[in-house]
DNA sequence: GGACGCTGTTGCGCGCAGCGCAACCTGGTT
DNA sequence: AACCAGGTTGCGCTGCGCGCAACAGCGTCC
């Protein structure tokens, strides 16, 4: 793990929360200012990051370029959106698209209703495993061995009256996503938020995507979501199907 | 300079161009195998690389989501896009826009036809400053010190038969471009692409951005995408009221 | 006009992080 | 069974990245 590596990709997670200058991003990081400039000017050369004439430093058109063809490697994409799409205009919620990649869950894709409001979840961010329904529908249908590895020295902390504490609890929901066959987010992270999600089955069976709907709770309650469990199973196996997998 | 991450930064580029094993990388980056499963594994952490389950890397969908912030960052970029979508369905052509951005000219934004050859300019990438329209609509409107910052170093590689091969043929050109108001890639990079650019000012009438109709010849000629220019102008006049300029 | 504070920049000495290496492991091929 | 290529690991060494001090520039205050 390179430590110089580390410290220039969390510049750039720093800069997506927001533009900044080099004396608050060296402080964010815990770095001196010319430190802080030795890594924005080596980000700077490669487009990752650009100087505004105000000073402050923000994320570069690089990252468009990158992300383009990180989206057309991407093999599942393009197909899954058009699913992810259809779901999102048959149901009106926030659709979010997670996979395990790398020891790691992310959300991998997404799709907003066309509303001021946005729900905060940035593509690519690692899912929070103990409260997100994505990472439960995943997790509960992975080998123990590979559930107690991606869970190893995870914090539960405890955001809302309903978020589950301890691996235990966290292991008893589990065992229920596998028995109804879809995993919630009971306002376990934001209290006025809500999520039902199914997992996405991979050519072999295997489980390592997750498909879910996201809503505010004063639009509609986890009950409410799950009226629609039959078009988000729906839209998981079209998804899954594009995998490979036949049922 | 940090060099490792001028290496990460290189990684990226280099599965920017495809997937690759990680001797690939190593090879391509003149490496020891160790040095680049490290970085890679460092990228990995972050989300910007993942590992494939045929061993091979590629671009993480994290950049998905930084970009998505970088967007959100570029003040111009939403109101820009309007017209050059608005210009490529007037042209037919491809619109690309650039900019100079700390001390280098990228592509930051493009429009294609909904064909199926794309031509190969990615975003963030730096534009080729000798043959390039885009670069040439914003060289020839700098401060001659400016230009000549820019222009230090700088390789007048050959690249076909028209290519512009050294600084006093390129100033020649630049002196054309201020005379008419455009500039032109008239098969200089590639036989069989053409361009035509022009400038965009900004809110003092400095030019720091440039916008371009690029098409294959077999499609148009130079001189039948000059048939454009009213519209390519129109354009960059509407971009550069968005930055304030004023006639 | 001078003092002050803050931010950005530069050059440098030093300690350690990142390097390549050797050895090992794994999987595929012959 | 032997071989090869690619991936992985641990380690010694050195080149690099660090923080520091000093400086420059700008804005504010008196």
């Amino acid at each position: 793990m390179s430590h110089s590596v580390a410290r220039a990709v969390a510049v750039l997670e720093l800069l997506s929360t927001g533009p900044g200058t080099q004396s608050a991003v060296a402080a964010a990081l815990g770095v001196h200012r010319s430190t802080a400039l030795r890594l924005l000017e080596s980000l700077s050369e490669g487009g990752l990051v650009r100087r505004g004439d105000d000073q402050r430093y923000y994320l570069g058109s690089r990252l468009n370029g990158l992300a383009a063809a990180a989206a057309d490697q991407f093999e599942l994409g393009a197909a899954a959106h058009r699913h992810l799409a259809a779901l999102q205009r048959a149901t009106g919620a926030t659709v979010h698209l997670g996979a395990l990649e790398n020891r790691v869950i992310r959300y991998v894709d997404k799709v907003e209703p066309a509303r001021s409001v946005r729900l905060y979840s940035q593509i690519g961010a690692p899912v929070i495993l103990h409260t997100a329904g994505i990472s439960k529908a995943i997790l509960a249908f992975q080998h123990p061995e590979v559930a107690a590895e991606l869970l190893a020295g995870h914090v539960y902390e405890r955001f809302t009256a309903t978020t589950l504490t301890s691996r235990a609890e966290l292991d008893a929901e589990l065992a229920r996503v596998r028995g109804r066959g879809f995993a919630v987010d009971d306002s376990e992270h934001e209290s006025f938020i809500g999520c039902i999600a199914v997992p996405v089955r991979g050519h072999d069976g295997s489980v390592s995507c997750a498909v879910s709907l996201t809503e505010l709770t004063a639009r509609a309650t986890v009950a409410a979501l799950e009226s629609h469990l039959g078009r988000l199973t729906e839209a998981a196996d079209a998804i899954a199907k594009e995998l490979g997998w036949k049922p």
